[in-house]
DNA sequence: CGGTAAAGTGTTATAATTACACTTTACCGC
DNA sequence: GCGGTAAAGTGTAATTATAACACTTTACCG
């Protein structure tokens, strides 16, 4: 039932991906100056176009390997965001994803080379064109996955204490977690496994580390923290 | 930080419409036969190309009109669908937006102008490209939004009764549900306000009619079911 | 005026969530 | 080597939310 085609409907296609990570306790997002014009000078999400051999979603994924250079990034669309004016230069459809990573794997060189910076996810400046929004609505769907299936690792070394994931799950939330209760609701999953390991890096005492097991979790795939 | 503006990766961008409707205690969508290559004669979503003048959701909601002939339809978007190869023809990236309508207030005459037929949610046949993806992924949408926010009042009469509230939610979450319980949680929901008024035609001895009451939502907007 | 079919109505049991405080441990500095 | 420190680790009781369950009322119809 689609239209006819007409060329007068003709557009670019870009992404943009609010990349998330996890550090010092804060939520935070990848974000950068542009360099180019339109908007010179302004914090914006980093982005690309969609080239004509590649789905939206592969072109998410090259952008992210290109800034990152990590594969098998977990990634999620936002949507797409289509204001006739929301770039300055041309008619510009963006196609917003959201990704996690864990910023121990990601090289700070390149963050540097890129000029980006991690921004606490409650102090994100004023951004180029729609970008907060895009920011806004990221955060939403990720507060919603990150609480039902169990993504929230991929923010997390894969060996990781209870006290870290808690501390993710605060800034995520934006509320604190009663430590008893949630450790309650971890040892009820049992993916969620203890490693003889221990790590000394955040206590005297040395905390207890976990790991995710997938196999664990395929077998009953039930998750809610 | 998007890249620069490239003549390669311009693209066509459409709209595609899950129009949801209730009636007869099923939920169902519109969906028509394409008269059009490519595809002609396969099972279709509506749809219809993005304009250089309107925003992606003004196109949305074009096409809603031509269709329904009604305005200030509920509508949100379901996502950009962008592989290479989903339409035959051309390149295009579609996006998916799902709509509310209360099928009585819809012209049957234009359904039949547009050839479309209301298909039950849970037998819909193989649609043309991705539109299956698209119904997939609107249902899991809807429902979620439909049991968080007051917008199943969209698919009734604006006077409904209990029953008929219990039967849409039904239809949706695809299970049945307690009476007593429905109906408690229903009374708790000041907005959902009882009116003077009786509907005879559902049984003999008549069922009070319900309104929602959009006032009353907002000064304290909490509502489950 | 008896049959019918949907509307309407509360209580109890079970499960889920929340609130809450002290002990253990290993390092560090003296 | 020992006292201070700071984070790790642990269980129970109260509250709240959810789920299970069956009979009475009413108005029409034949």
């Amino acid at each position: 039932m689609t239209g006819f085609y007409g060329e007068h409907s003709k557009v670019w296609v870009s992404v943009d991906c609010i990349i998330f990570g996890f550090d010092e306790g804060k939520l935070r997002i990848l974000i950068g100056k542009r360099n180019m014009d339109p908007g010179r000078g302004e914090w914006s999400l980093y982005g690309g176009f969609v080239r004509s051999d590649e789905s939206v979603d592969n072109a998410a994924n090259r952008v992210l390997y290109e800034l990152t250079g990590l594969r098998n990034i977990y990634m999620r669309q936002v949507g797409a965001f289509g204001k006739v004016d929301r770039d300055p230069g041309e008619r510009v459809v963006s196609v917003a994803y959201y990704a996690l990573i864990n910023v121990k794997d990601y090289d700070d060189s390149l963050r540097r080379t890129y000029g980006l910076e991690w921004v606490n996810i409650d102090e994100i400046p004023p951004l180029y064109s729609d970008h907060n929004e895009m920011v806004q609505k990221a955060r939403r769907l990720m507060r919603q996955k990150i609480a039902t299936e169990p993504v929230g690792f991929r923010l997390l070394p894969s060996l990781f204490t209870l006290t870290q994931l808690q501390h993710l799950y605060e800034a995520v939330n934006g509320a604190e977690l009663d430590k008893r209760n949630f450790r309650k609701r971890v040892k009820e999953m049992d993916f969620i496994e203890k490693t003889e390991l221990i790590d000394k890096t955040g206590s005297k005492r040395g905390a207890s580390l976990y790991r995710f097991n997938k196999r664990i979790y395929n077998e009953d795939p039930n998750f809610k923290l």
